[in-house]
DNA sequence: CCTATACCTGCGCAGTCTTGCAGATATGTG
DNA sequence: CACATATCTGCAAGACTGCGCAGGTATAGG
């Protein structure tokens, strides 16, 4: 199969059916970005510690996973902010309390790799 | 059980046990650093796509990679520079050519989750 | 209504990272 | 040896990112 787009075909390849084989595992670039761009949330410790930490405590507050984490809050909110945005997490408010939990699969079956979480009920 | 480390315990916590139950789950600093540091290389698209890449293909040159992700023969060698660094790939020279393949059992692994990789003989 | 608590946001600085250019090195060929 | 190919490297510009400070909003309680 020639799955080298056109504008590339000009240029010597070394070895074409591995071309091709890695063209075909690539796949579709917005997917490739999607992912990236999942990874790069994971990619900083701060916010994978929180990660971590919502993962294995299920819904939990912003000052219980400063203390927990060792963080200042506004570190904590601000990287809540990113992972909110990003879909990552959600929150719940519960009077002046607001609880985070996880929200996208991929993100949790990620963590789930890390850290086999023990006990937890919620599935 | 008590998990709060002392100069944390003076601040008010709103659920113990989910205070416990996080820091329980982060584990180890530096094993979470570690992950960071692997998420990190995968969260940039070119790296990811180039790991996609090389997984699919199998042990790939240089300029193979560089055709078939459509990046210029400099980012294609940075980006393995980097790689290769952090030790996620590994070199073999043949002849002027050098390829590339998998060498972070850790990496390969989550790689392998996005591109199921149909018939790679390789494992 | 006033205060305390829990959380959020805007801003600026400093450090990091990606990219492209230009050039260097290494290998095969005639 | 001269030349083409394959890959690597150093450097500087530009973009991005996380962090702390200061201040703002929302809810509960007296």
């Amino acid at each position: 199969m020639h799955l080298v787009p056109a504008e590339r075909a000009h240029r010597n390849t070394i070895d074409d059916h591995r071309v091709c084989d890695a063209i075909a595992g690539i796949g579709e670039p917005t997917r490739v970005a999607g992912w990236a761009r999942r990874f790069g949330l994971l990619s900083e410790p701060g916010r994978l510690t929180l990660l971590l930490a919502v993962h294995a405590a299920g819904p939990i507050s912003v000052t219980d996973l400063a203390i927990a984490t060792g963080m200042s809050d506004t570190s904590v909110s601000q990287a809540l902010r990113v992972l909110r945005t990003a879909g990552a997490v959600e929150a719940h408010r519960d009077g002046r309390v607001i609880r985070y939990r996880l929200s996208d699969p991929q993100v949790h079956d990620l963590l789930h790799r890390l850290s086999p979480c023990p006990a937890t009920t919620s599935h």
